[in-house]
RNA sequence: GGGCCCUUCGUCUAUCGGUUAGGACGUCAGGUUUUCAACCUGAAAAGAGGGGUUCGACUCCCCUAGGGCCUGCCA
């Protein structure tokens, strides 16, 4: 049998961070399988859901790259088959009417409530249809109990009793999330259930509708939640929701993934693996049982590592939109063939998009750079001295093609039996105007070296 | 009220009855880079508490505490 998985947000926010991992687990799970993993709208809360958040549910998968297998099913525009689906039950006697007014439940919802027991509705076993509206309820199970055999929490045995009639088809006709789930479930063909913890009490409610059709239930596997740094219930006062949100702190979506993968999984020794590298290695069972929190500074350090070695054109496309987005503004030619420049020395240093958009300020800057205050806290007279000999230094052909800095430093520092460590600030300083910058020879080898000399010559 | 789930360093985790409880991020201290980052080395850092079972428990069972989910004609 073929694996199918599923993914099947509502589209009443944004595809969210947690939302993002478990689609991530179902994805892992069918490349794993050689199945399919498949993507479900679920959008029969019509007041709530908006094309917005379709759209960015979408967006978000695409950014991440975890791409759906076949079309996309939306669950409302299925209505009729779930109310289909409800008659069957009804003719099975596994479903029935219930005509109890809201009151009339509301009182025995108190009464089962007060007995710490399930609500049984009083129609159950039929009796005399009145001319009134009803629902569709499960006639939930008299005896023994439902056992989710789930792929990560283990065994959970729930007693039959404890389960309610649960509603399946509204007095408007209208299918309740419960059945909808069920028999999109079933019609699809998927086989695995992997979804957020939140669900888990849900499988004991959703097994006995498969029964009630005939049908055999799809494994589960509930997946913890993912909590705030605080250990909190990730909310909106964590800030970060929205995986689009991780795209705007200039993370990169390998990276994301990576990170969100092996944040309550572990395939035993790898700390950074790519979506190819999981897939060989995934294992729904070694998902760990209790929420995970979210650490950005374990993020900021596998994003270090992406950037590091994202291809340069890639990361130079990221970037100039990144700028031209922030400052609303084409960046010209010239901008644009010293990012060409500076993408491949700076990759390595930036943890972020942010921070590789924050470093290439300086080979940005108009010129000339002004110094700034802090900056010219370096420029004694003695410091002075000290650039005009590194200036001349630097000027020697050979010291400078032969490298960098080192070589000029080292000489410098020999004749001079000064350390360089204490003009290495300052000197920073001069050449990039005190801007974020990169190392030393860095800085010298994107200004160029006539830029260089000229940069020291204005501090000296 | 009832039902169910979870709990190893600050954080993510390994361990599937016998280990000096391992790794990673972070932190701190050295080293290297005559700058910064990176990197290397080292250090501090954990089984929620209490009972069992067992020759032996982080591991199995029970209780307590803490956290969470469900209990909707929301999903």
């Amino acid at each position: 049998m073929s694996v199918v998985t599923r993914f099947a947000p509502s589209p009443t926010g944004y595809l969210h961070i947690g939302g993002a991992r478990t689609a991530l687990f179902n994805w892992l799970y069918a490349r794993k399988m050689g199945g399919k993993f498949l993507l479900r709208i679920e959008d029969t809360d019509r007041a709530r859901s908006t094309e917005e958040a379709i759209a960015a549910i979408l967006d978000g998968l695409d950014w991440l790259d975890l791409k759906a297998d076949g079309t996309i099913t939306y669950q409302f525009a299925r209505a009729a088959r779930h109310r289909e689906a409800a008659e069957k039950m009804i003719a099975r006697g596994t479903a029935f009417r219930c005509y109890a007014s809201a009151q009339e439940v509301e009182a025995m919802r108190a009464e089962a409530h007060a007995q710490g027991r399930a609500l049984r509705s009083p129609w159950r076993d039929g009796g005399k249809a009145p001319d009134a509206p009803y629902v569709v309820r499960l006639r939930a199970p008299d005896a023994g109990d439902v056992l989710n055999a789930d792929m990560i929490q283990g065994d959970v045995r729930i007693k039959a009793r404890d389960i309610d009639d649960l509603v399946l088809l509204r007095a408007d006709g209208n299918p309740t999330y419960m059945l909808s789930v069920v028999i999109d479930d079933h019609d699809m063909g998927v086989t695995h259930v992997i979804r957020g913890d939140d669900h888990l009490t849900n499988a004991a409610r959703q097994i006995p509708i498969f029964q009630a059709m005939g049908w055999i239930a799809p494994k589960f596997a509930h997946v913890p939640l993912i909590h705030g740094p605080d250990g909190a219930k990730l909310s909106k006062r964590h800030g970060a929701l929205a995986v689009q949100a991780y795209r705007d702190m200039g993370y990169l979506p390998e990276a994301l993934n990576s990170y969100l993968m092996r944040l309550g999984w572990s395939p035993g020794h790898d700390e950074i693996l790519t979506k190819e590298d999981a897939v060989s290695q995934f294992d729904i069972g070694q998902i760990g049982k209790g929420p995970a929190r979210l650490d950005f500074k374990k993020l900021d350090f596998v994003n270090a590592h992406f950037v590091g070695m994202a291809d340069d054109a890639r990361l130079l496309l990221l970037l100039r939109e990144h700028l031209e987005a922030r400052d609303g503004a084409r960046l010209s030619e010239a901008a644009h063939v010293k990012l060409t420049r500076a993408v491949p020395v700076l990759k390595a240093r930036a943890k972020t998009l942010l921070e590789l958009a924050e470093q290439v300020k300086f080979v940005l800057a108009e010129r000339p750079l002004a110094m700034s205050d802090a900056a010219k806290t370096f420029v004694t007279e003695d410091f002075r001295q000290r650039l005009t000999r590194l200036r001349n230094r630097l000027a020697s052909e050979t010291i400078w093609e032969h490298s960098a800095l080192g070589a000029a430093l080292k000489a410098f520092s020999t004749d001079e039996g000064v350390g360089l460590g204490q003009i290495g600030p300052g000197l920073r300083a001069a050449l990039t105007g005190g801007a974020p910058a990169p190392d030393l020879g860095q800085a010298l080898e994107l200004l160029g070296r006539e830029e260089a000399l000229g940069r020291i010559s204005d501090q000296v």
